[in-house]
DNA sequence: ATAAATATAGTAATCAATTACTATCTAGAT
DNA sequence: ATCTAGATAGTAATTGATTACTATATTTAT
């Protein structure tokens, strides 16, 4: 029986391995029951010690929601800055975006956890303002594809937005119950066609 | 004060009151996080008085995920039965299942929790073979569907049944997030438009 | 009178948070 | 280079609230 005493991390270090366990965790079990002994047990820390780092629950939640925040928008931003036409756009965030699920499976349970809450907590104040961001960003490129012709003209613009992140909440939902993160990454280029067959301008009559 | 009494209410129907109490619950706070108290507190009975009913709390959520399963398709089918061609089929499945979820937003969180959930328990299992009977379903109809030509012969079958599940999972994601269930029920036909139009044989070369 | 349905009043377990204390790191003086 | 004082990060034990569940008494309908 080695008893290692954990090592002296600094307190910043210690608050984003905190976050990380939070989310490793949320990856298997409902956000809203994971206890601060289970994150303590995780990061290998006595319970009471996470509130050395953290004032209350409340905000370990806030730490964890800017961090998704801040990564997923960081990375579809990422993915579309290269690309010039909308449609390419629209399919480098999708495609960006199911690739930060499947690497984080906690984050999208964090955010809807936190969105559905009655409560209004800070994480969900950064949830809100995140989803905003998203969804202007969206239409922005919807709109500017139908201006230069890769949309359809008729497109309704809010419900193409609408089923924009729909079809990728569906996506993680499915892949959440299934317990299976790579079988979204195989689903994700062949659902997304047929979203790109729905919102765009037809180049030939085939079937 | 007056304390008054509730009226002695036979078993099952105090059963069906407890599932339904479950479910208005389940509309407004984290279905994991539903208190047998919360649940006594909103039929208005003493916490103890639940367990003359229920041997536990698993038996309580497999009655309301077998009540779920029950009513979604009842009206699903409900709504296809007297229709023959697959795609009018799907709409209708698609809108009553919207109508269904706007009616009772309690049931999708319910089912969500549930299938998220590690544990597996008789609720998940019911749960499950829900899904699975749902899926089979659809392949059925959009098979049929290719089949007498009114969706694409190159459609991907397997895709297009994820992307409308997950369509109308998204849809109700976002709507549960707005905490707007009207708004949902109007968005829903805007939606699926789109969506059909992914699946669909061109009719026209029009934009 | 009897049986079913409910209230009352408990249990042990678990939760977030706090406390008293200890170990370790680091900066400044020598 | 080394010592030491203060700051930092940890443990272990405990708090009051809340959880699912239970034992028993009481009310009500028939």
């Amino acid at each position: 029986m080695t008893k290692t005493r954990p090592k002296k991390i600094p307190a910043e270090e210690r608050r984003n391995i905190t976050v990380e366990a939070v989310i490793d965790l949320a990856g298997s079990s409902n956000p809203d029951s994971i206890t601060t002994a289970a994150i303590a047990k995780h990061m290998k820390l006595t319970q009471g010690a996470i509130f050395r780092h953290f004032p209350n629950k409340d905000a370990i939640w806030k730490a964890v929601m800017s961090w998704v925040s801040k990564n997923l928008m960081a990375r579809i931003d990422l993915a579309a800055e290269d690309i010039t036409s909308p449609k390419g756009k629209m399919e480098a965030m999708f495609l960006a975006h199911i690739a930060f699920v499947a690497d984080h499976p906690g984050a999208p349970r964090m955010l809807f956890g936190e969105l559905q809450g009655a409560r209004q907590t800070p994480a969900k104040r950064l949830a809100q303002s995140m989803m905003k961001e998203y969804a202007a960003r969206l239409r922005d490129t919807i709109v500017s594809g139908k201006a230069c012709g890769e949309l359809r003209e008729t497109l309704d613009v809010e419900a193409a937005a609408t089923l924009f992140i729909g079809t990728i909440q569906g996506l993680v939902m499915q892949s959440l119950i299934a317990g299976d993160m790579d079988k979204m990454r195989a689903d994700a280029p062949r659902v997304f066609a047929i979203y790109l067959h729905g919102i765009s301008k037809a180049h030939d009559a085939g079937g």
